[in-house]
RNA sequence: CGCGGGAUAGAGCAGUUGGCAGCUCGUCGGGCUCAUAACCCGGAGGUCGAGGGUUCAAGUCCCUCUCCCGCAA
């Protein structure tokens, strides 16, 4: 079948790798541009590299609205779309093209987490289940009809990595396994329930200082909904420090953000009496490491207390 | 020319006004212990990121370069 796909980050390459595998024309990938990576050097969508790699044609407009993405769209005649978190709003026009229609690959169990961040904010918000749902698109944010979905659910030791991953998995199954029942027009469409849509909010730099008034539970599903990025971040001596993974400890007579060392990593105290080993960290202006590591250099006297 | 931090033993760091290169962990050997991720004693392990300059003397001061990281998402 002849797709188009538009898609931008590693979560994208999945699906994107298994059309090609199933054997679909690529007609065009569709990525948002180069943007500036670390100091100066221009980085682009994994979704790019993956498809420069298979010498399928690549085509990053600044915007899908107006007439060039159109007419080239047009031009590809694509017979169906494939969306999978592509990074901007499509036209109604754009949606209008192929026309065995528009569909997306969203990482949440819709009509929950639509929007942006659906992988971080389900861990952050303590979810114990997840998926992908697959629908067709609408001019709404993530308020099309769905086509299936599938669940997952979300294990004590996932964080946002991992479970990036494996959504990224389930979902190009998802569509490898219902490509055919789209293309035959037996597809189902299921309105969402709108009475019980949420939003899942882009993420930023300001949800990173960890909260140590709340309970070591919570505390942990904020280091692991946010990595790789913004990260859960401490204040120590005026430095940021990013936490990339904690463990749950025991319960602590410390007061709330006290910190000690241990042989299984920073011990802090958090809101609920109960305390959490900080096992791997980055300081700032250094590398990724683990909190043994770390302690090795920069001494922390028991006690230290954390804003 | 976007702003800033960094490169010193396998890892993480310290190194004052230039003057014998150090600390913690790991590692190796020995000891102690019913036992240990514990403790004690001892050892190995460094072209101080690269190149040039100043100096009797440079990890340290000056210039150039390379690489890493954070912010700007």
């Amino acid at each position: 079948m002849k797709i188009a796909f538009m898609g931008t980050p590693e979560f994208a390459v999945a699906s994107l790798k298994r059309l090609v595998e199933d054997g679909h024309e690529i007609v065009g990938v569709f990525t948002q541009p180069d943007k500036p990576g670390n100091r100066k050097q221009l980085k682009m969508p994994a979704v790019k590299e993956y498809a420069l790699s298979k010498n399928l044609p690549v085509f990053q407009p600044e915007k899908m609205r107006g007439e060039e993405p159109l007419s080239l769209l047009r031009s590809l005649a694509p017979e169906l779309s494939v969306v999978a978190a592509y990074g901007q709003i499509l036209p109604e026009a754009i949606i209008a093209v192929p026309p065995l229609g528009t569909v997306n690959i969203h990482a949440s169990l819709l009509p929950k987490y639509r929007g942006a961040a659906p992988i971080n904010r389900a861990i952050l918000d303590g979810e114990n289940e997840t998926g992908v749902t697959l629908m067709y698109i609408a001019s709404r944010l993530d308020a099309g009809d769905m086509i299936c979905a599938r669940r997952t659910p979300i294990l004590p030791e996932d964080d946002a990595e991992t479970l990036f991953a494996r959504l990224a998995g389930i979902g190009a199954e998802l569509l490898s396994e219902t490509i055919p029942a789209i293309a035959a027009g037996t597809a189902p469409r299921t309105p969402q329930d709108e009475t019980r849509a949420t939003y899942a909010k882009m993420l930023s730099r300001e949800l990173s200082p960890i909260d140590w008034s709340s309970p070591a539970q919570r505390v942990i599903d904020h280091v692991r909904g946010l990595v790789p990025w913004p990260c859960a971040s401490m204040l120590l001596d005026g430095k940021t420090v990013k936490v990339w993974h904690a463990e749950r400890g025991g319960a602590t007579n410390d007061a709330p953000g006290t910190l000690r060392a241990s042989k299984r990593g920073i011990a802090a105290a958090c809101g609920d009496g109960n305390c959490i080993f900080v096992t791997e960290l980055q300081p700032e202006g250094g590398k990724r490491m683990s909190a043994s590591a770390w302690l090795n250099g920069k001494r922390v006297s028991a006690g230290t207390v954390l804003a």
